[in-house]
DNA sequence: CATAATATGTCAGCCATATTGACATATTTT
DNA sequence: AAAATATGTCAATATGGCTGACATATTATG
């Protein structure tokens, strides 16, 4: 029967200060800052920007995305996300298929070029994270993770586990009903 | 004579999927998007935005900051900072100050206001990292700073390193000689 | 069944923040 | 004296947000 104390040690260690704190910030700040710049050449390249990025990672990480979901992981207005998710559709980077138990959603996929996008985007980006990982142990990848979660809105947290958990467990379009 | 594998067990663990690695990628999406989005119900009260937000910010952490560093720091042109300083400059949250050893220098400070305005939106994203930080113990707070220090771009890693360890280091502006 | 609610899309106008390019000033370096 | 540097500014443009209003298709409800 192990209770939590087997996992995490408390070792509370004296609570930090805000200077503490705020470097934490700034590392963060730092990292988000040169995590996100990794993709921008090759958006550039096709007209593209971060709104288009942010779509095709989400979509291709998670197939069969509802639009409100999407609005919603996003947290922008849908006319925002309209002007770009036309524009990935009308250049062949998504499409949409009808929900099956409610016709009125439109469930998003990445096409064969979407996906071949989405992975040319991520590359670099995966590529960060497994250096940056490789220099440290299972635990530190697990707390950093914990730490992520712990950052979250306590609200949005189990809706970002049920996201992240069920990566890639929807369906496939078929081809018949794609809409539009 | 404690060497790095005293503080460093490897424990490699085998190295993760693309898949576990973008799960991560949304941890630190959806982390960083809860992160930002804390100060700006008050930015808007006072008709400013997040670009005044990161100025304030690194000005009220590194007092003395010169405009160059600050660009090097944001990753932006003079003249997107440039609409964002003349606006904190004007309506009094930031002044500027000649450089001693060179006088073309214009070094960056909070004024009175701006120190309480820099607080004030501090506040609420200290709380959440303080929250986050509290239910683990000292361990995953430094393996979140060290994976965030090794995602950063290894050729900026230096610089902020010395901008975060300076912290507050430098000094504060003379009434005297504050230019414009 | 009629009506209300929901999911989505679209038009129009506006705002914040970024860009590039050109040029100006003051100061320091060579 | 000339060149390089640090900063500032003007103008035009692009991106990606926003609000408000309205339309359509579909589902849920009284």
């Amino acid at each position: 029967m192990r209770d939590r104390s087997d996992i995490e040690p408390p070792r509370p260690a004296a609570t930090s200060t805000d200077a503490d704190i705020m470097a934490l910030m700034e590392l963060f700040f730092f990292a988000y800052r040169d995590f996100i710049s990794d993709p921008d050449a090759m958006l550039a390249e096709i007209g593209f920007g971060r709104a288009h990025h942010r779509v095709v990672h989400f979509v291709g990480r998670h197939p069969g995305l509802k639009v409100s979901e999407l609005l919603a992981i996003l947290r922008i207005t849908k006319q925002s996300l309209g002007r770009v998710l036309r524009e990935l559709i009308d250049e062949g980077y998504v499409c949409q298929r009808e929900g099956r138990a409610d016709r009125r959603q439109r469930l998003l996929y990445l096409t064969d070029k979407g996906q071949a996008l989405h992975a040319k985007l991520a590359a670099p980006q995966i590529a960060r994270f497994r250096r940056a990982l490789a220099t440290m142990g299972e635990e530190a990848r697990a707390a950093f993770a914990q730490v992520l979660m712990e950052i979250i809105n306590e609200d949005d947290r189990p809706a970002v586990r049920a996201l992240i958990g069920a990566a890639g467990e929807t369906d496939t379009p078929d081809a018949a009903d794609t809409v539009r």
